[in-house]
DNA sequence: TTCATAGTTCGATCGTAATCGAAGCATCGT
DNA sequence: ACGATGCTTCGATTACGATCGAACTATGAA
């Protein structure tokens, strides 16, 4: 009633069970549809719909019309940050909304956080780059990419100006709810990302967070990111 | 329905924008009754103390009782970073749930957030202290004081042995809604804010989370933190 | 054109949670 | 011991929002 930013708003959005699973959904990365999120969050299409109208509203979600089928996507890096230092809070509390089940550890190994890589090998990466120098921290907040940051994702077949252009933050902190430490954002953490899936390394478990290193894949990673 | 921190609770605990009022009275840094806490949320105190049992039973909040007096606190500084990031974001989004009035720039210079200084001069404060590497960033995550900070901080007048017995960190960082950028939490940061105002340096304005800096003790600080 | 699929909008129902009055405990002061 | 203050618990009311069926719109396929 008196001062400072509105928290009820977006908390009251966050609150519902369905909306709430259908973000949880989201931070996988990937664009879904209406009927796609209706499926995870357990309501019918007409519901879902009306959910992601007020999570439109609000400014959570976007919205990419595209033929018959609308994708829908967290609308910046912002709202994944956000959603995940809950989920840490969350999860320091011992809230989890499953029993813990065979495909937990899979998650905390290595999983999508929107669109960058986290878990253990997601943290592993982070610390590996700063001990290596190759990411120095140049303050409080900020990561920047030191020549040979830049010389080594380059070889790896990265194109850093491209990356550059865009408005968004090149490198950047993320707060993993799994291991409570930080992993890597930001456009390069998207990019290595992808890299690792496109070069085979890594694949997306079909409907879950879940990265699967192949054997091959994983040594690779280790071997590049040591610790 | 399938994996991960279950945040819609927490989110509905913030959802209600009495609780939500309240909790943003809390993060004052003061523990506050039910009655001062009703009066923040514009409620009867009934309604005030089912929604504490319920924050409570959430791990939001603790009690403390002190003869007829229950004061309530936040019950870790783990939930005012989370709400201080939940802050950046709906501020980001610009919604806020007052009109902007005359104690808008009072709060975006200086304020406490939760038990440590926030706002323009908390910011200051901590790229001053980095600038002069009396504090060191560590890590992704972790500040470190350096030994000149250690004789700096001593120098103050403050037990530096005795923050670090505590279990809490001693430095870390807390993202400020109003600048977008880190200031400094952790026991250091509470220790520093107390002692500013022992000194008569700066006073909490009453009924807000303002802090006044008088004439002389603006100058002093800004001295002792240089730009 | 016609049918099917994807999605939104409308309207009605239903549950849940916020709210407050009243009554019940506990603690303090006298 | 007694009244006053601070707070919780109980119960009843109320209001809001989640939900889904049904009707409507739009795009694509046959």
């Amino acid at each position: 009633m008196k001062e400072g930013p509105d928290i009820a708003l977006i908390g009251s959005l966050i609150g519902d069970p369905a909306r709430a699973n259908m973000l949880t959904a989201l931070m996988g990365g990937q664009a879904l549809t209406p009927t796609e999120l209706a499926g995870e969050a357990g309501i019918t299409l007409q519901t879902a719909s009306s959910h992601l109208a007020k999570l439109e509203a609000g400014g959570l979600v976007t919205q990419r019309k595209q033929g018959r089928h609308r994708y829908y996507a967290l609308s910046e890096d912002e709202v994944g940050l956000m959603l995940e230092s809950l989920m840490g809070f969350a999860a320091s509390r011992g809230l989890t909304r499953h029993r813990p089940g065979p495909k937990d550890p899979a998650l905390r190994k290595a999983r999508v956080c929107y669109n960058h890589l986290a878990g253990d090998f997601g943290v592993r990466m982070l610390d590996s780059l700063i001990a290596a120098r190759e990411i120095e921290v140049a303050g409080a907040d900020d990561l920047a990419l030191t020549d040979a940051g830049r010389a080594r994702v380059e070889a790896l077949g990265i194109d850093y100006d491209a990356l550059k252009k865009s408005r968004r933050p090149v490198c950047r902190t993320c707060l993993d709810w799994s291991e409570r430490r930080s992993h890597l954002a930001g456009s390069l953490g998207e990019a290595l990302l992808k890299l690792f899936i496109d070069k085979g390394w890594a694949k997306r478990e079909k409907d879950s967070r879940a990265v699967r290193f192949t054997a091959i894949g994983e040594k690779a990673f280790l071997e590049l990111f040591p610790r």
